[in-house]
DNA sequence: CAATGATTTTACAAATCTGATACAAGTCAG
DNA sequence: CTGACTTGTATCAGATTTGTAAAATCATTG
């Protein structure tokens, strides 16, 4: 596992070097924008920690370059701006942390990052529905079911998770790239239609009080 | 283990320097807001101990600002104002300590918060009960059961002090976040609905004037 | 532009949780 | 043993959260 760690200050760089190699991750380090860029496209890189506030080049538009690649990201950024959250994820960051942060914290959003973003395998299986990435179909009983754009991408969240609890905000941010308020029926409306096109009803479990959970017996 | 010390009072800095060190920490001292910002940012700490009271930058905004980092915090303030602890624990801080204090007294609230803070494990398993803090699921004989918010909560704080008798202040003002009067029977009543649903009548123990205390066999 | 389907909103129903009350039972000190 | 106090239990109304359906809005395509 090959872990680029773009940030600036290199006492946190540091650290986070430290970190990361303890837990057994291999690191490059980039201490600006255009270092950054550099690095990034001599070597494939399985994980972009990206601090946003780098000098030369903005941490934006080197989300921008990194985008393209499909390598997930997580923004490290001062301090725990809504904005900065929700233009990140529309960007296509992976996840958000603020600084100063744990290690321990850290690690559990790497771990959570690289799971969600593993190569989903490209073919789900369960209780007669098959859900293939690369097609973007879904099958029940061999019939297909047509899902709509945000349905399968809810529905990619909750598999790539299974076995998890999700909260809401973590669903409708991930799906709508938006921040989550709550005060409408949407989330649950496409929960619904998923439970129902595919005979999912007890598939998708309510968390009461916190989300939603896809529940799959481990393999 | 490295704490820091955010105190402006010079005197009770250096006590507390001297206890903890004597104690085995490691410690860092700030003596004001601004200094404390820069320390924390500087380093990476296990705990800080936070004086409300503080020249150029609030406690409170300190507080907010050290909450994102999940880093644990034991508030110090001049007198038992109750709003001060509540608003704290609201805000995030673990405990709350009234100068001035013995030093005795301080110790065991560092290592009580250490080891409440530490990273729960992910399972917990007791007498056939498992409890899943990532799937938020608990079962019982590999029956599930239900838990609500509230219960889960009080039954994960329990575990995270289990052999430690915890009083019923500090459970409710943890798992509520608010004010414990104890007019009402309200957190007897999560006990009885927790020990009734995971038949932990006899784990979880009444600690009669104090609280309770939830006796697990050490490893 | 009309038509189709996707998405969001709204309003309401259903499910669930929560905290209070009232009273029973238990514990302790003297 | 008694009385004061603490804790346990059952019940229930009100609050909160979630489910559902239908209508309104939005986007896309032919």
């Amino acid at each position: 596992m090959n872990i680029l760690i773009i940030e600036d200050d290199r006492t946190i760089s540091a650290l986070m070097g430290r970190t990361l190699t303890g837990a057994g991750y291999e690191c490059g380090f980039a201490y600006d924008g255009e270092e950054a860029e550099e690095l990034f496209d001599s070597h494939p890189w399985d994980l972009v920690l990206l601090d946003l506030m780098l000098p030369k080049v903005s941490g934006y538009d080197l989300l921008e370059y990194i985008a393209p690649s499909k390598t997930p990201v997580i923004i490290i950024s001062a301090m725990g701006q809504v904005n900065d959250r929700i233009r990140g994820l529309k960007m296509g960051a992976d996840d958000y942390i603020c600084k100063p942060f744990q290690v321990a914290e850290l690690l559990a959003r790497i771990e959570a990052v690289i799971r969600r973003t593993a190569p989903a395998e490209d073919v789900f299986e369960y209780k007669g529905v098959v859900v293939n990435n690369t097609s973007r179909t879904v099958t029940k009983d061999g019939e297909e079911v047509s899902l709509t754009v945000k349905e399968f991408d809810l529905l990619n969240m909750l598999i790539n998770n299974r076995n998890v609890a999700l909260s809401r905000r973590q669903l409708y941010e991930y799906v709508w790239k938006e921040e989550y308020f709550g005060e409408t029926r949407t989330l649950d409306n496409h929960i619904k239609r998923i439970r129902q096109k595919l005979g999912y009803e007890d598939v998708i479990k309510t968390v009461f009080g916190i989300g939603y959970r896809m529940e799959v017996p481990e393999a």
